[in-house]
DNA sequence: CCTTGAACCTATAGTTACTAGAGCATTTAT
DNA sequence: ATAAATGCTCTAGTAACTATAGGTTCAAGG
C-alpha cells in the first residue's frame, strides 16, 4: 500500500501534477531520483521537501528564477539572508504594483457593467468604453 | 511629413510595439491593410481604432480570446449586449479573485520580510515559511 | 543622382511555466 | 493471467507577445 515513493505518490503529497514534477527535474530544479529496476522514478523524502518548498513558493507568486535562487539561499544555512530579503521585498513591490493596478481595473470593469442596462451594443457603456480611451476614469495605462 | 500610415505611425499612435501589430495581423484579430507598391503595410484610420480598442481592452486585462468575442459583438451594433455584459462580469470575477489572492499574498509577504532580521539563511524567516506551509498564516492555497 | 540610415519586410525561435497527447512499458490488483 | 492504472519518453501546444537574422525600401542630405 505504502510501497516506494512513485512519481505519482511524490505528485500527490505536494498538489501537483505528475508532468509537473517531471519538468521541475527536466530544467533541473529538482534533482533526478533514483530508478526501479522497470526505470521508474523513485524519489526520496527530501524530494518531497523540495518540491513542497518549490509548490509554495510559486504559490506565493515567485518566479521560478526567484525560487530558483532561494533554493541555492536555503541550501548554504550559513550565509546571511540579505539576499532572500531583497527577493522577498522586490517581489513585494512587483505584487503591490499588480494590486494597485486590479484595483483600478475592478472600479472600471465595475462601472463599465453598472452603465450597460441590457440594450443593445450600439448604446452598450462596455463597448463605448473599450472605443473610446477618454471614457474610462480609471487611472490604468 | 504626415504620409502614409505605415506601420511605424500605426505603432506609435497606439502605443503598441510593430512586432505586436504584424502580430495581431497574423492571428486574424486586425485585418491585413493594402500594400505599398513596395510591399509595406498601409493602413487605414479604422484599423488605427480597432488597435486601440484591443489595446484598451488588453490594458484592462481581458484575453485577446475575450477581445476577439467583444470585436465581433462591436461589429454588430444592433444586437442585444447581453453578451458583452457576460464577458465583463466573468471578467470581473477573475479579477476579483485575483485581488483576493494578491491581497493575503501581501500580507505574507510583509510578514516575511518584516521577521526576517538580516541574520543567517538557518534563521531566515522567509526560508522558513517556504520550507514549512503551516508557517504561514495567510489563506492561500 | 547617390548614398546612408531609419524603417520596413519575412521567417524563425525564444520567453514563462507549465499542460496535453501519442505510443509504448511496467506495475498492481483481481 | 489479464486488465487497469500508472509509468516512461518525446513532441507539440498554450498565451501573448518579443527578439533576432538577413534582407528590402524609403526619405533626406550632399
Amino acid at each position: 500500500m505504502a510501497g516506494p515513493l512513485t512519481i505519482g505518490r511524490v505528485a500527490k503529497a505536494t498538489l501537483c501534477k505528475v508532468q509537473t514534477v517531471r519538468y521541475y527535474e527536466k530544467i533541473g530544479i529538482l534533482p533526478s531520483p533514483g530508478r526501479s529496476a522497470g526505470n521508474q522514478r523513485i524519489y526520496e523524502q527530501s524530494h518531497i521537501e523540495r518540491l513542497a518548498f518549490i509548490r509554495h513558493a510559486r504559490d506565493l507568486g515567485f518566479t521560478l528564477k526567484s525560487v530558483r535562487e532561494l533554493l541555492s539561499l536555503a541550501d548554504q544555512p550559513d550565509q546571511p539572508c540579505d539576499v532572500a530579503d531583497t527577493i522577498a521585498r522586490k517581489h513585494l513591490l512587483q505584487v503591490e504594483t499588480r494590486l494597485e493596478r486590479l484595483l483600478s481595473l475592478k472600479t472600471e470593469l465595475k462601472r463599465m457593467i453598472h452603465q450597460c442596462k441590457g440594450g443593445q451594443i450600439s448604446d452598450c457603456r462596455i463597448i463605448q468604453v473599450l472605443h473610446d480611451h477618454h471614457l474610462c476614469l480609471g487611472g490604468h495605462q
